[in-house]
DNA sequence: CTTTCTGCAAACGATTTGCAGCAGC
DNA sequence: GCTGCTGCAAATCGTTTGCAGAAAG
């Protein structure tokens, strides 16, 4: 894992009176790794040795402590990433056959028309806006090809 | 309800070999009335005689006859709301306190943007773009209001 | 040492499903 | 009338929680 990443882990952890421990900081390592969100049956798979009630309360933990972010795709399974300000700005491409999610880089075009959409809305709404997701559903390579 | 809802919403049953029920009317008429996704525990407040194993039920076939879509929020409730080719083309407001989503229209220079984002994506990732979404996620106006 | 995390197993709750009777067509 | 919808109650399954022992600080 790179060292600026851990660091900011563990100080995010000691920020939420969290403790870092092994299985967190396995956690982070395992969604670091992955280029896009995992659910909990693919986390497990990377670490067996995890109970599966411990990973969804460090999920939580580090969700709590700004390290972990829970996304929902089109199926029933939730997936969590890592926190945008320790990765890059990104949007997914969520497949609706098999449920697949995929990160992808956010055009600069795209984020500047977002950025301005929000101004207005905020002025007109009435709403605080914290962050937003731009998802593109629809058909994957591989389940297009396959039939 | 308006006629050309309902005649769209009886042609779009058919073609599923679906029936049309007072039951799946009612529900059209409840989704085209509100001006946001609703939970299901919302829906049968509106009618309380509806079984909750028919509302899911329901809405599962009419989802599968394209005038019904579900989507999901930040909590653990799916919400529903009429097929966009029915209604007009919109974006959401997620409320991370409440879990509340309300519509917001899509400003075109937006949506010119998105459409723009899509073209690459589908020429460099094999993907296969179906429908976009855009949700802004912070604070609603009452819950800003509260603390 | 004290507090918090861990694993196990049991509980929870939104959603789904089996079944007998009723309604669309 | 046949087929598929309806309500009820039971089952399903991802996720959460209680508890006693282990590990972080």
């Amino acid at each position: 894992m790179l060292t600026d990443l851990r660091a900011a882990v563990i100080q995010r952890l000691h920020g939420a009176n969290q403790r870092v421990t092994r299985n967190r900081e396995a956690l982070v390592e395992i969604l670091s790794d992955a280029s896009r969100p995992m659910t909990l049956p693919e986390i497990l798979k990377e670490r067996p040795a995890l109970a599966q009630s411990s990973a969804y309360r460090n999920l939580l933990a580090l969700e709590q402590a700004n390290v972990v972010r829970r996304v929902g795709g089109v199926d029933e399974f939730a997936r969590f990433e890592l926190a945008e300000d320790l990765t890059e700005h990104h949007h997914h491409l969520i497949c609706d056959r098999c449920g697949a999610v995929e990160d992808v880089d956010a055009p600069p075009g795209l984020e500047n028309a977002v950025d301005k959409a929000v101004e207005e809305i905020e002025a007109s709404h009435g709403f605080l806006v914290r962050h937003h997701r731009v998802d593109l559903v629809g058909t994957c390579a591989r389940c297009a090809s396959i039939k």
